[in-house]
DNA sequence: CCTTTTTCGCTACCTTGGGTATCGATACCT
DNA sequence: AGGTATCGATACCCAAGGTAGCGAAAAAGG
Protein backbone atom coordinates (compact mmCIF):
# COMPACT_ATOMS: atom_id res chain seq x y z
CA UNK A 1 0.00 0.00 0.00
CA UNK A 2 2.81 2.44 -0.51
CA UNK A 3 2.49 3.62 -4.08
CA UNK A 4 -1.27 2.94 -3.36
CA UNK A 5 -2.95 5.23 -5.32
CA UNK A 6 -1.57 8.32 -7.76
CA UNK A 7 1.26 8.92 -9.02
CA UNK A 8 4.73 8.69 -7.23
CA UNK A 9 6.54 11.44 -5.72
CA UNK A 10 8.90 13.15 -7.35
CA UNK A 11 12.40 12.89 -5.79
CA UNK A 12 14.73 9.94 -4.86
CA UNK A 13 12.54 7.29 -3.18
CA UNK A 14 12.78 5.69 -0.14
CA UNK A 15 14.72 2.68 0.59
CA UNK A 16 12.62 -0.24 1.80
CA UNK A 17 14.22 0.07 5.11
CA UNK A 18 11.51 0.53 7.90
CA UNK A 19 11.18 -3.37 8.72
CA UNK A 20 14.98 -3.69 9.00
CA UNK A 21 14.62 -0.42 11.70
CA UNK A 22 11.67 -2.37 13.54
CA UNK A 23 14.01 -5.43 14.06
CA UNK A 24 16.74 -3.16 15.65
CA UNK A 25 14.50 -1.03 17.69
CA UNK A 26 13.11 -4.55 19.20
CA UNK A 27 16.61 -6.00 19.37
CA UNK A 28 17.76 -2.96 20.54
CA UNK A 29 15.00 -3.04 23.48
CA UNK A 30 15.08 -6.07 24.38
CA UNK A 31 18.99 -6.08 25.19
CA UNK A 32 19.75 -2.56 26.90
CA UNK A 33 16.12 -1.49 27.66
CA UNK A 34 13.72 0.86 26.83
CA UNK A 35 15.90 3.87 28.02
CA UNK A 36 19.55 3.35 27.13
CA UNK A 37 17.70 1.90 23.57
CA UNK A 38 18.93 5.32 22.41
CA UNK A 39 17.73 6.19 18.82
CA UNK A 40 21.77 7.19 17.90
CA UNK A 41 21.91 3.22 19.31
CA UNK A 42 18.80 2.31 16.90
CA UNK A 43 20.13 3.55 14.55
CA UNK A 44 22.89 2.01 14.52
CA UNK A 45 21.61 -1.54 14.90
CA UNK A 46 19.87 -0.94 11.76
CA UNK A 47 22.22 0.51 9.75
CA UNK A 48 21.34 3.55 8.96
CA UNK A 49 21.90 7.75 9.78
CA UNK A 50 20.12 8.73 12.53
CA UNK A 51 18.19 11.65 10.56
CA UNK A 52 17.12 9.13 8.55
CA UNK A 53 14.62 7.34 11.26
CA UNK A 54 13.67 11.26 12.07
CA UNK A 55 13.40 12.03 8.26
CA UNK A 56 10.35 9.03 8.66
CA UNK A 57 9.33 9.12 12.51
CA UNK A 58 8.77 12.85 13.92
CA UNK A 59 9.87 11.32 17.18
CA UNK A 60 11.18 8.61 19.41
CA UNK A 61 7.72 7.76 20.11
CA UNK A 62 6.06 7.83 17.13
CA UNK A 63 8.95 5.31 15.82
CA UNK A 64 8.12 3.50 18.69
CA UNK A 65 4.38 3.35 18.31
CA UNK A 66 4.57 2.39 14.67
CA UNK A 67 6.86 -0.56 15.79
CA UNK A 68 4.66 -1.57 17.94
CA UNK A 69 1.81 -1.58 15.59
CA UNK A 70 3.83 -3.45 13.07
CA UNK A 71 4.88 -6.24 15.78
CA UNK A 72 1.27 -6.60 17.09
CA UNK A 73 -0.83 -7.15 13.43
CA UNK A 74 -4.65 -7.46 13.63
CA UNK A 75 -6.18 -8.92 16.44
CA UNK A 76 -7.49 -12.46 16.02
CA UNK A 77 -11.23 -12.15 17.28
CA UNK A 78 -12.34 -15.83 16.16
CA UNK A 79 -14.31 -17.45 18.98
CA UNK A 80 -17.80 -19.08 19.12
CA UNK A 81 -19.27 -16.61 21.86
CA UNK A 82 -18.31 -13.31 23.76
CA UNK A 83 -16.30 -15.78 26.06
CA UNK A 84 -14.17 -17.01 23.84
CA UNK A 85 -13.79 -13.86 21.76
CA UNK A 86 -12.28 -11.85 25.53
CA UNK A 87 -10.51 -15.32 26.28
CA UNK A 88 -8.47 -15.07 22.98
CA UNK A 89 -8.03 -11.41 23.14
CA UNK A 90 -6.30 -11.26 26.34
CA UNK A 91 -3.95 -14.43 25.57
CA UNK A 92 -3.03 -12.65 22.38
CA UNK A 93 -2.13 -9.41 24.27
CA UNK A 94 -0.56 -11.20 26.80
CA UNK A 95 1.54 -13.25 24.24
CA UNK A 96 2.19 -10.38 22.34
CA UNK A 97 3.47 -8.28 25.25
CA UNK A 98 5.89 -11.57 26.30
CA UNK A 99 7.60 -11.63 22.49
CA UNK A 100 11.24 -10.28 23.54
CA UNK A 101 11.71 -6.55 23.66
CA UNK A 102 7.53 -6.06 22.90
CA UNK A 103 6.84 -5.37 26.09
CA UNK A 104 9.90 -3.43 27.48
CA UNK A 105 8.51 -0.99 24.50
CA UNK A 106 5.39 -0.82 25.13
CA UNK A 107 5.54 0.16 28.89
CA UNK A 108 8.40 2.33 27.93
CA UNK A 109 6.66 4.68 25.13
CA UNK A 110 3.40 4.26 27.48
CA UNK A 111 5.70 5.49 30.37
CA UNK A 112 6.85 8.36 28.00
CA UNK A 113 3.07 9.31 27.42
CA UNK A 114 2.21 10.18 30.71
CA UNK A 115 3.88 13.23 30.62
CA UNK A 116 3.76 14.08 26.69
CA UNK A 117 0.19 14.78 25.76
CA UNK A 118 1.40 14.52 21.91
CA UNK A 119 2.75 11.16 22.55
CA UNK A 120 -0.48 10.31 24.38
CA UNK A 121 -2.79 11.38 21.71
CA UNK A 122 -0.50 9.15 19.01
CA UNK A 123 -0.89 6.12 21.30
CA UNK A 124 -4.71 6.30 21.58
CA UNK A 125 -5.66 6.96 18.59
CA UNK A 126 -3.15 5.27 16.69
CA UNK A 127 -2.64 2.18 18.78
CA UNK A 128 -6.11 1.73 20.96
CA UNK A 129 -8.37 3.05 19.23
CA UNK A 130 -8.31 0.46 16.11
CA UNK A 131 -8.53 -2.36 18.75
CA UNK A 132 -11.23 -0.82 20.94
CA UNK A 133 -14.00 -0.55 18.14
CA UNK A 134 -12.97 -4.28 16.59
CA UNK A 135 -13.62 -5.25 20.25
CA UNK A 136 -16.84 -3.04 20.46
CA UNK A 137 -17.97 -4.59 17.47
CA UNK A 138 -17.17 -7.79 18.08
CA UNK A 139 -18.66 -8.26 21.60
CA UNK A 140 -21.36 -5.76 20.98
CA UNK A 141 -20.23 -3.94 23.92
CA UNK A 142 -20.42 0.21 24.50
CA UNK A 143 -17.16 2.06 24.21
CA UNK A 144 -16.93 2.84 28.33
CA UNK A 145 -17.33 -0.82 29.02
CA UNK A 146 -14.48 -2.05 26.12
CA UNK A 147 -12.01 1.14 28.01
CA UNK A 148 -12.47 -0.29 31.12
CA UNK A 149 -12.01 -3.62 29.77
CA UNK A 150 -8.46 -2.32 28.05
CA UNK A 151 -7.56 -0.98 30.96
CA UNK A 152 -7.63 -3.80 33.10
CA UNK A 153 -6.04 -6.08 30.95
CA UNK A 154 -3.77 -4.01 29.56
CA UNK A 155 -2.70 -2.12 32.62
CA UNK A 156 -2.39 -5.78 34.38
CA UNK A 157 0.05 -7.01 32.39
CA UNK A 158 2.25 -3.64 32.04
CA UNK A 159 2.00 -3.44 35.46
CA UNK A 160 3.58 -6.64 36.23
CA UNK A 161 5.78 -6.02 33.31
CA UNK A 162 6.79 -2.64 35.41
CA UNK A 163 7.32 -4.35 38.39
CA UNK A 164 9.33 -7.42 38.12
CA UNK A 165 10.86 -6.67 34.48
CA UNK A 166 9.53 -9.69 33.31
CA UNK A 167 6.08 -10.33 31.07
CA UNK A 168 3.77 -12.41 32.96
CA UNK A 169 3.43 -15.80 33.49
CA UNK A 170 1.22 -17.69 31.85
CA UNK A 171 -0.82 -19.59 35.18
CA UNK A 172 -1.36 -15.39 36.17
CA UNK A 173 -2.84 -15.21 32.90
CA UNK A 174 -4.92 -17.56 33.30
CA UNK A 175 -6.11 -15.78 36.33
CA UNK A 176 -6.63 -12.69 34.48
CA UNK A 177 -8.53 -14.55 31.62
CA UNK A 178 -10.70 -15.88 34.03
CA UNK A 179 -11.15 -12.66 36.17
CA UNK A 180 -12.55 -10.48 32.96
CA UNK A 181 -14.92 -13.47 31.59
CA UNK A 182 -16.25 -13.79 35.38
CA UNK A 183 -16.79 -10.03 35.18
CA UNK A 184 -18.05 -9.83 31.47
CA UNK A 185 -20.61 -12.92 31.67
CA UNK A 186 -21.92 -10.93 35.18
CA UNK A 187 -23.05 -8.31 32.64
CA UNK A 188 -22.82 -5.46 34.83
CA UNK A 189 -20.72 -2.48 34.25
CA UNK A 190 -19.79 0.90 34.38
CA UNK A 191 -22.32 3.16 33.75
CA UNK B 1 19.03 0.84 64.35
CA UNK B 2 20.71 4.02 62.93
CA UNK B 3 21.06 5.28 67.05
CA UNK B 4 17.54 6.04 66.54
CA UNK B 5 16.27 8.40 68.91
CA UNK B 6 19.07 9.49 71.42
CA UNK B 7 22.55 11.37 70.12
CA UNK B 8 22.05 14.03 68.03
CA UNK B 9 24.97 14.09 65.44
CA UNK B 10 27.09 16.98 64.92
CA UNK B 11 26.86 19.73 62.82
CA UNK B 12 24.47 21.94 61.69
CA UNK B 13 20.90 20.15 62.02
CA UNK B 14 18.96 19.85 59.26
CA UNK B 15 16.00 21.88 59.11
CA UNK B 16 12.61 20.59 58.76
CA UNK B 17 11.92 21.16 55.36
CA UNK B 18 10.77 17.75 53.90
CA UNK B 19 7.24 18.83 53.98
CA UNK B 20 7.25 21.87 52.00
CA UNK B 21 9.91 19.68 49.79
CA UNK B 22 6.91 17.24 49.40
CA UNK B 23 4.12 19.77 49.00
CA UNK B 24 6.13 21.58 46.45
CA UNK B 25 6.80 18.34 44.59
CA UNK B 26 2.93 17.31 43.87
CA UNK B 27 1.95 20.92 43.09
CA UNK B 28 4.73 21.31 40.71
CA UNK B 29 3.87 17.76 39.31
CA UNK B 30 0.00 18.51 38.99
CA UNK B 31 0.81 21.84 37.45
CA UNK B 32 3.33 20.73 34.77
CA UNK B 33 3.01 17.07 34.52
CA UNK B 34 5.82 14.61 35.65
CA UNK B 35 8.18 15.24 33.03
CA UNK B 36 7.91 18.76 33.24
CA UNK B 37 8.78 19.17 37.30
CA UNK B 38 12.05 18.95 37.41
CA UNK B 39 14.11 19.35 40.16
CA UNK B 40 15.52 22.65 39.77
CA UNK B 41 11.40 23.70 39.47
CA UNK B 42 10.54 21.43 42.56
CA UNK B 43 13.41 23.00 44.63
CA UNK B 44 12.20 26.53 43.24
CA UNK B 45 9.03 25.73 44.40
CA UNK B 46 9.79 24.77 47.82
CA UNK B 47 12.54 28.21 48.05
CA UNK B 48 15.12 25.84 48.77
CA UNK B 49 18.61 25.25 46.58
CA UNK B 50 18.43 22.34 44.45
CA UNK B 51 21.85 20.97 45.99
CA UNK B 52 19.90 20.40 49.02
CA UNK B 53 16.98 17.87 47.51
CA UNK B 54 20.02 15.66 46.23
CA UNK B 55 21.63 15.87 50.07
CA UNK B 56 18.53 14.07 51.11
CA UNK B 57 17.39 12.10 48.69
CA UNK B 58 19.57 10.15 46.36
CA UNK B 59 17.62 11.11 43.01
CA UNK B 60 14.35 12.60 41.62
CA UNK B 61 12.86 8.78 41.52
CA UNK B 62 13.77 8.64 45.40
CA UNK B 63 12.27 12.10 45.91
CA UNK B 64 8.89 10.93 44.60
CA UNK B 65 8.94 7.48 46.19
CA UNK B 66 9.12 9.19 49.88
CA UNK B 67 6.57 11.87 48.67
CA UNK B 68 3.89 9.12 47.38
CA UNK B 69 5.01 7.45 50.94
CA UNK B 70 4.00 10.46 52.54
CA UNK B 71 0.86 11.16 51.00
CA UNK B 72 -0.61 7.67 51.03
CA UNK B 73 -0.08 6.72 54.79
CA UNK B 74 -0.97 3.67 55.95
CA UNK B 75 -4.02 1.33 54.39
CA UNK B 76 -7.06 1.61 56.26
CA UNK B 77 -7.65 -2.61 56.55
CA UNK B 78 -10.87 -1.90 58.55
CA UNK B 79 -13.64 -4.14 57.46
CA UNK B 80 -16.26 -6.80 59.25
CA UNK B 81 -14.68 -9.52 55.96
CA UNK B 82 -12.19 -10.42 53.61
CA UNK B 83 -14.91 -8.37 50.91
CA UNK B 84 -14.73 -5.38 52.94
CA UNK B 85 -11.27 -5.26 53.54
CA UNK B 86 -10.32 -5.54 49.87
CA UNK B 87 -13.27 -3.03 48.73
CA UNK B 88 -12.26 -0.39 51.05
CA UNK B 89 -8.52 -1.10 49.98
CA UNK B 90 -9.27 -0.41 46.38
CA UNK B 91 -11.61 2.27 47.18
CA UNK B 92 -8.48 4.01 49.20
CA UNK B 93 -5.85 3.59 46.58
CA UNK B 94 -8.35 5.02 44.17
CA UNK B 95 -8.94 7.63 46.08
CA UNK B 96 -5.44 8.43 46.79
CA UNK B 97 -4.33 8.36 42.67
CA UNK B 98 -7.18 10.74 42.46
CA UNK B 99 -5.87 13.32 44.49
CA UNK B 100 -4.10 16.49 42.51
CA UNK B 101 -0.20 15.57 42.07
CA UNK B 102 -0.47 11.95 43.39
CA UNK B 103 -1.86 10.49 40.41
CA UNK B 104 0.70 11.52 38.14
CA UNK B 105 3.73 11.19 40.20
CA UNK B 106 3.01 7.85 40.72
CA UNK B 107 2.58 7.00 36.68
CA UNK B 108 5.49 8.88 36.27
CA UNK B 109 7.45 7.47 38.91
CA UNK B 110 6.81 3.88 37.66
CA UNK B 111 7.22 4.84 34.56
CA UNK B 112 11.27 6.04 35.22
CA UNK B 113 11.09 2.47 37.02
CA UNK B 114 10.67 0.06 33.50
CA UNK B 115 14.15 1.64 32.53
CA UNK B 116 16.22 1.63 36.02
CA UNK B 117 16.45 -1.29 37.90
CA UNK B 118 17.68 0.22 40.92
CA UNK B 119 14.65 2.85 40.93
CA UNK B 120 12.07 -0.59 40.30
CA UNK B 121 14.18 -2.00 43.60
CA UNK B 122 12.93 1.26 45.73
CA UNK B 123 9.40 0.84 44.07
CA UNK B 124 8.85 -2.81 45.06
CA UNK B 125 10.72 -2.26 48.39
CA UNK B 126 9.27 0.77 49.70
CA UNK B 127 6.35 1.83 48.16
CA UNK B 128 5.03 -2.15 47.50
CA UNK B 129 6.25 -4.52 50.04
CA UNK B 130 4.78 -2.68 52.90
CA UNK B 131 1.04 -2.66 51.59
CA UNK B 132 1.38 -6.15 49.75
CA UNK B 133 2.56 -7.69 53.26
CA UNK B 134 -0.66 -5.80 55.21
CA UNK B 135 -2.75 -6.90 52.75
CA UNK B 136 -1.62 -10.73 53.27
CA UNK B 137 -2.08 -10.76 56.76
CA UNK B 138 -5.22 -8.97 56.51
CA UNK B 139 -6.76 -11.38 53.48
CA UNK B 140 -4.95 -14.08 54.26
CA UNK B 141 -3.98 -14.83 51.29
CA UNK B 142 -0.65 -16.06 49.64
CA UNK B 143 1.99 -13.36 48.33
CA UNK B 144 1.65 -14.46 44.36
CA UNK B 145 -2.08 -13.89 44.74
CA UNK B 146 -1.90 -10.52 46.50
CA UNK B 147 0.42 -9.44 44.16
CA UNK B 148 -1.78 -10.26 41.30
CA UNK B 149 -4.23 -8.45 42.93
CA UNK B 150 -2.01 -5.32 43.51
CA UNK B 151 -1.45 -5.23 39.58
CA UNK B 152 -4.98 -5.83 38.54
CA UNK B 153 -5.99 -2.82 40.51
CA UNK B 154 -2.76 -0.37 40.51
CA UNK B 155 -2.32 -1.33 36.55
CA UNK B 156 -5.96 -0.26 35.74
CA UNK B 157 -5.72 2.63 37.71
CA UNK B 158 -2.51 3.55 36.17
CA UNK B 159 -3.57 2.74 32.56
CA UNK B 160 -6.61 4.81 32.83
CA UNK B 161 -4.36 7.65 34.46
CA UNK B 162 -2.02 7.37 31.66
CA UNK B 163 -4.08 7.03 28.71
CA UNK B 164 -6.44 9.75 29.58
CA UNK B 165 -4.55 11.97 31.80
CA UNK B 166 -6.92 11.99 34.33
CA UNK B 167 -7.90 9.74 37.50
CA UNK B 168 -10.59 6.84 36.89
CA UNK B 169 -14.17 8.09 37.43
CA UNK B 170 -16.12 6.69 40.84
CA UNK B 171 -18.48 4.80 38.51
CA UNK B 172 -15.59 2.56 37.09
CA UNK B 173 -13.84 2.00 40.76
CA UNK B 174 -16.96 0.50 41.73
CA UNK B 175 -16.96 -1.64 38.79
CA UNK B 176 -13.55 -2.46 39.22
CA UNK B 177 -14.38 -3.42 43.20
CA UNK B 178 -17.26 -5.81 41.75
CA UNK B 179 -15.23 -7.31 39.62
CA UNK B 180 -12.04 -7.78 41.65
CA UNK B 181 -14.76 -9.37 44.93
CA UNK B 182 -16.33 -11.03 42.40
CA UNK B 183 -13.03 -12.77 41.62
CA UNK B 184 -11.89 -13.09 45.47
CA UNK B 185 -14.97 -14.72 46.04
CA UNK B 186 -14.66 -17.60 43.19
CA UNK B 187 -11.16 -18.85 45.44
CA UNK B 188 -9.60 -19.43 42.07
CA UNK B 189 -6.33 -18.07 41.49
CA UNK B 190 -2.54 -18.29 39.95
CA UNK B 191 -0.82 -21.54 41.16
C1' DC C 1 34.58 33.16 72.75
C1' DC C 2 36.33 29.87 69.57
C1' DT C 3 36.68 25.53 67.15
C1' DT C 4 34.56 21.71 64.97
C1' DT C 5 31.18 19.64 62.21
C1' DT C 6 27.56 19.60 59.23
C1' DT C 7 24.07 21.82 56.42
C1' DC C 8 22.78 25.73 53.65
C1' DG C 9 22.45 28.43 49.21
C1' DC C 10 24.84 29.48 45.14
C1' DT C 11 27.24 28.97 40.89
C1' DA C 12 29.44 26.41 37.61
C1' DC C 13 29.89 22.32 35.41
C1' DC C 14 29.51 17.39 33.29
C1' DT C 15 26.91 13.99 30.69
C1' DT C 16 23.18 11.91 28.22
C1' DG C 17 19.82 12.01 24.89
C1' DG C 18 16.03 13.90 21.95
C1' DG C 19 15.81 16.63 18.09
C1' DT C 20 17.54 20.02 14.18
C1' DA C 21 20.45 22.06 10.42
C1' DT C 22 23.39 21.70 6.79
C1' DC C 23 25.89 19.58 2.97
C1' DG C 24 27.54 16.74 -0.65
C1' DA C 25 26.16 12.51 -2.87
C1' DT C 26 22.80 9.60 -4.96
C1' DA C 27 18.55 7.62 -7.09
C1' DC C 28 14.53 8.12 -9.58
C1' DC C 29 11.17 10.55 -12.91
C1' DT C 30 10.15 13.49 -16.93
C1' DA D 1 20.06 16.88 -18.53
C1' DG D 2 17.25 18.92 -14.92
C1' DG D 3 14.47 18.66 -10.92
C1' DT D 4 13.44 16.71 -6.61
C1' DA D 5 13.72 14.18 -2.52
C1' DT D 6 16.33 10.85 0.00
C1' DC D 7 20.72 9.17 2.18
C1' DG D 8 24.73 9.36 5.34
C1' DA D 9 27.69 12.23 8.09
C1' DT D 10 28.88 15.79 11.07
C1' DA D 11 28.06 19.34 13.93
C1' DC D 12 25.13 21.45 16.81
C1' DC D 13 21.21 23.17 20.33
C1' DC D 14 18.72 22.40 24.50
C1' DA D 15 16.70 20.36 28.64
C1' DA D 16 17.37 17.87 32.62
C1' DG D 17 19.55 14.65 36.01
C1' DG D 18 23.34 14.86 38.85
C1' DT D 19 28.08 16.56 40.90
C1' DA D 20 31.85 19.67 42.73
C1' DG D 21 33.47 23.47 45.23
C1' DC D 22 32.84 27.53 47.90
C1' DG D 23 31.79 30.80 51.59
C1' DA D 24 28.22 31.40 55.10
C1' DA D 25 25.33 29.96 58.88
C1' DA D 26 23.76 26.94 62.73
C1' DA D 27 24.42 24.07 66.37
C1' DA D 28 27.63 21.30 70.16
C1' DG D 29 31.40 21.31 73.20
C1' DG D 30 35.38 23.22 75.28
Amino acid sequence: MTSATSARPPGRPRSGVNAVVFAATLSTVQELGYARATVDRIAAAAGVAKTTIYRRWPSKGALIVDCLLDAFGPVPLEGAGRAEIMASAVRWIAAKIGEPGVGDAFAGVFSDAVSDPALRELLSARLQDPYRLALQDALGEPENRVLFFIDVVVGTLLHRMGMTGEPMVDADVEALVEMVLTYLADGAGPA
